[in-house]
DNA sequence: TTCATTTGTTCTACTCTGCGCAACAAATCT
DNA sequence: AGATTTGTTGCGCAGAGTAGAACAAATGAA
């Protein structure tokens, strides 16, 4: 059997993927160079994708994303009844580690930032929700290849309890511990997380952020009917 | 000259129109019932949608809305240097008003609210963040239907400084009061509203409350560079 | 258990969509 | 003004995408 595709919506998908913090807004050759696509076709697959709201022009007549995608990311979200629940826990776990917390999720083959609370200290680890990172490296990562991917080189990497610590491995300057939630039925949801600078959260601080982050966990995990 | 379109894309978007709040996660043939389209047809789209993490499927296979959307739903709100800026100026109209504050933008022919405070008091107008209602009715949709549509019966409900009120309008026991943003090149943005139960929110408050909107509005438009 | 029913996937043939490309138009720069 | 870049439109062919049915898998009933 073949898998399935239909190619022109993957072309439309790939150019609303042709879209980044850096580059919030695109020209049609842009887009176009970026996706490989010939000019008149992403012309024509642009103009169904902003009949939708997926894009829309602004006044110098170049692409934005549209609000559709807004629209239909916050009804992703609140699928997650996890939201109103997860958020509560990252405040907790930033005021009992004075730390970053967050929630990952897997998207495709990456990891994504679907809730944060940020620390209380002006240096942090920062990043946005939203964000993308990969999920080969980083406490977060390698629970998430754990259990989504059901990767054994990082299964390995993890503790008895699921839980994973990291020291500069993604960026070398930060630290971090990552626990998984799974819900009663076994289901797999994303990875609660603590992150900060190495210096701070060094090995002492880490372990005692560990237990932190898997009571928690243990505790969102309890919390999914 | 005819409208370029392509036809597979849009039914694939259809699809994703097919989700809503109250039907956060459908079956095969309940999006082939909805969109019109052939399950043979809304597989192989699904397909593809999947493959980009549009779609996900939950363990009992049916379909959810995938993170891919939040990612770049995301990325859309940040477009809005808004976001930053908009925020405190919500939680400050909350503050001096004691209602709800939110910040509507147009999407197709709707408005979308893109932000919102809402009022500490426990009988308040909820509304959640990502919610599509009418350009047809209410303060907000007064303001985006004038200023975005461009629609003359909308313009006339208008004051002179923009703004508009509405009582117990869409909703019967509602009343508001929003404003335009519109930066210095003349470019509109959105409006913002603060609203409330009528009975709370009578003429009296509602004429404060407008001074206040304005003020704000007149603010947060300057601060857009 | 077995049978009936619903739900989802796979296959095929035909049609018309979507594609590449080139010619055209519009905007921007010199 | 002319030159160059950027976006749109027209056209014909290839083949992608569709409808429909047949098949497979899951679910429910008895």
């Amino acid at each position: 059997m073949k898998q399935p595709r239909v190619e022109s919506v993957e072309k439309a998908l790939s150019i609303l993927e042709a879209f980044s913090k850096d580059r919030p807004a695109l020209t049609l050759t842009e887009i176009s160079v970026e996706t490989g696509l010939y000019k008149s076709n992403v012309s024509r697959l642009a103009a169904s994708l902003e009949r939708y709201g997926y894009l829309k022009r602004d006044p110098n007549r170049r692409f934005r994303l549209g609000p559709a995608l807004w629209r239909l990311g916050a009804l992703y979200r609140r699928n997650f009844e996890l939201g109103e629940s997860v958020r509560p826990v990252l405040r907790q776990l930033v005021r009992e580690t004075g730390e970053t917390a967050s929630f990952y999720v897997p998207d495709q083959d990456e990891r994504l930032c679907l809730y944060r609370e940020n620390s209380p200290d002006p240096v942090r680890h920062h990043l946005d929700e939203g964000a993308r990172l990969t999920m080969q490296s980083g406490a977060a990562g390698h629970v998430l290849a754990a259990f989504h991917l059901g990767d054994d080189t990082a299964r390995a990497r993890l503790d008895a309890d699921g839980s994973c610590v990291s020291q500069g491995e993604r960026n070398p300057h930060i630290s971090a511990v990552a626990a998984p939630i799974i819900d009663a039925t076994g289901q797999f949801h994303g990875a609660l997380a603590v992150s900060g600078p190495l210096e701070r959260l060094n090995r002492e601080a880490l372990a005692k952020a560990r237990a932190v982050v898997v009571a928690s966990a243990r505790a969102l995990s309890r919390g999914l009917a």
